[in-house]
DNA sequence: ATAAAAATTGCAACTATATTGCATTAGAGG
DNA sequence: CCTCTAATGCAATATAGTTGCAATTTTTAT
């Protein structure tokens, strides 16, 4: 469990109140938050497109990662300290093995409640190398279905 | 190349004008079409929503799939019967008793220009098993970064 | 310390994608 | 041909996200 505070004093950023605001919601959250799950939990007076903002900026300074998820609605979630400190770049790790580690881990979708959850230990392989032609930025591995509760 | 008629014939599925129409474009495009994209292809007078209601009955149906991009906009395509055939790989992927449907190769999404390729030969395989409280339905991996025609 | 410049925020208006309701039309089956 | 159902067309609405701009806050330079 990371602070707000410690992230942004861990790295070096700028911090606003309202980014640690949002950060510290993150935080709080182990699963991907769509813009309005954010909203709900932050004060009322918070502002939607200071969101959308700080979510842009946070994002850009890989803060956080976001998924596309099925209701074609972004989901945000916090990178790990661990996820933090991968830089190699993909094409290197593309062209040695077929593995990939990286914010390129899977995610679970229910199609019921839809909710994501990280599968953080699961990563794809590829059983064929991509076309050289195509220059790879990253890889989404998303699984689809229905979670433990709403298989009740 | 699959004749849009054809189709419907070995489907057994009602055809209808939109539907053969709609058929049609997406037969003579082999990568796939967002909503807009197939409203420019189709005659003028088309309408938007049927577009999207005839979209839902081919999905339903099982004679498209389709994916999400990053401009959330979803893109469509026919299935091939190629594609449809390859059940067999998950299978052994995903160890236990989950359901599988077809239409698990990877898509290439170009950040720049947008298109969406499918790299029919790339399927994904998992490091590890997907938790068993979670009920599969389906594996979508999705590859990002700059088409070969955008990296000049 | 203070003025100027830059970054951030808040609000209103707007865009794009997709959905819903409902009246009308076309097709299938008797 | 008539009836019933499915499909279509149009208007209105919903949802997610973006843009423009003024006001505020923070940083930088003097």
């Amino acid at each position: 469990m990371q602070s707000a505070e410690l992230i942004f004093q861990q790295s070096g950023l700028k911090s606003t109140a309202s980014r640690l605001e949002v950060t510290a919601v993150l935080a709080q959250n182990n699963h991907p938050l769509t813009h309005q799950d954010l909203l709900k939990q932050l004060p009322d007076s918070f502002d939607r497109v200071t969101l959308y903002r700080v979510l842009d900026w946070l994002l850009q300074n890989k803060v956080i990662h976001r998924i596309a998820g099925e209701d074609r609605a972004w989901r945000f979630q916090l990178n790990t300290s661990q996820s933090n400190q991968t830089k190699f770049s993909y094409k290197t790790i593309l062209s040695k093995s077929k593995t990939f580690k990286q914010h390129n881990h899977a995610h679970f979708q229910c199609g019921d409640c839809g909710k994501v959850f990280c599968l953080d230990n699961v990563y794809p392989k590829l059983t064929q190398d991509i076309p050289t032609d195509f220059l790879v930025d990253s890889i989404e591995l998303n699984i689809k279905g229905k979670c433990a509760n709403c298989q009740k």
